[in-house]
DNA sequence: TGCAATGTTTTGATTCAATCAAAACAACTG
DNA sequence: CAGTTGTTTTGATTGAATCAAAACATTGCA
């Protein structure tokens, strides 16, 4: 690794370096990179995070990827998101409470605005004693690609998930 | 295996049999222990299904109830859950369209009713062109046992996951 | 009632995702 | 600039689920 690539932490212009910070976290590279890649492409899985950091950081191991999505996501600047079928997918973590809709045919995820500004059914009617701390909803679908595919050519779906009959 | 257990299937009085046979599917032994169990345990993983039907039919192996599992989610008389964090739970499959509430602390989950008649937030704002098929919706809380765990002890709450702020 | 065809279950191996533990190492504090 | 704390690496391991092929049972039909 020459000139330890591996600690250059300190020179990146701003934000990102901040946020890590600002968060309790010491800054390093591997932190530093695991954050842009967030920003740049979100709902990644650990592996692809892993796949696009090692570009730019050959020495970084998968674990460490690991390791810095669990720091990211107790710091609460980062949330894991774990869609049924799929590998976990990350996000940089922000204010609002938005939810994903999820494409049943290529598992690709996007966001999806709260409906109402104030949760909606985030109060449920029965609650079974239980105290709901946060609801969370996954809206399952096809992306317009999808769409696309599947009307264009009569072949069968192969649907990346089978959800019950809604 | 004395006198053929495994085979022991059509001899069942009524319901579940009859469950099995109306979506198409063949009846046997395996498959009437695990919708037995299902009905009796909701909420439950294959590995304790496993436990369970292996009980009353020694002879069956975890595969046999993956393999069951698959069967029953495909014809709709089985729902699979997958609660982040956690593996994936089975369910009868019923007519309505009801949710879950998950306990962050030991796992216990429960059935919710969906808020309104026709479900309320299953329209989302943005669909970025997405088709929506379904929605999903997992509640996270605390229930009754762990408030009282926790209220009663001082100790550290340990929790099973780690959602972000809501 | 018995036979054949189809579909199910078993057996054994394998994949994928994620976690654990300890040693080597680097970032921040003073 | 040195020490302390915390991070990263290395390597192994777990847990959940799936795959493939052979043995077997259920159902429909004669």
């Amino acid at each position: 690794m020459a000139d330890n690539e591996r600690t250059r932490a300190a020179e990146q212009p701003g934000t990102l370096a901040d946020s890590i910070r600002a968060s309790g976290l010491k800054v390093t590279a591997p932190r530093l990179a695991v954050l842009r890649v967030l920003d740049q492409a979100p709902h990644s899985t650990a592996e692809r995070l892993f796949a696009t950091v090692r570009a730019e950081l050959p020495g970084t191991s998968l674990q460490a990827v690991y390791g810095v999505l669990a720091a990211f996501t107790g710091a609460g600047i980062a949330r894991k998101i774990e869609p049924a079928g799929s590998p976990a997918l990350f996000e940089r973590q922000v204010g609002d409470n938005h939810h994903h809709i999820v494409c049943t045919r290529c598992g690709a995820v996007h966001d999806v605005d709260c409906a109402v500004g104030e949760a909606p059914c985030l109060t449920p009617s029965n609650t079974a004693g239980f105290t709901v701390h946060t609801a969370e909803v996954t809206y399952w679908g096809l992306c317009p690609d999808c769409q696309a595919a599947i009307s264009s050519t009569s072949s069968s779906p192969s649907p990346l998930l089978n959800k019950g009959a809604q």
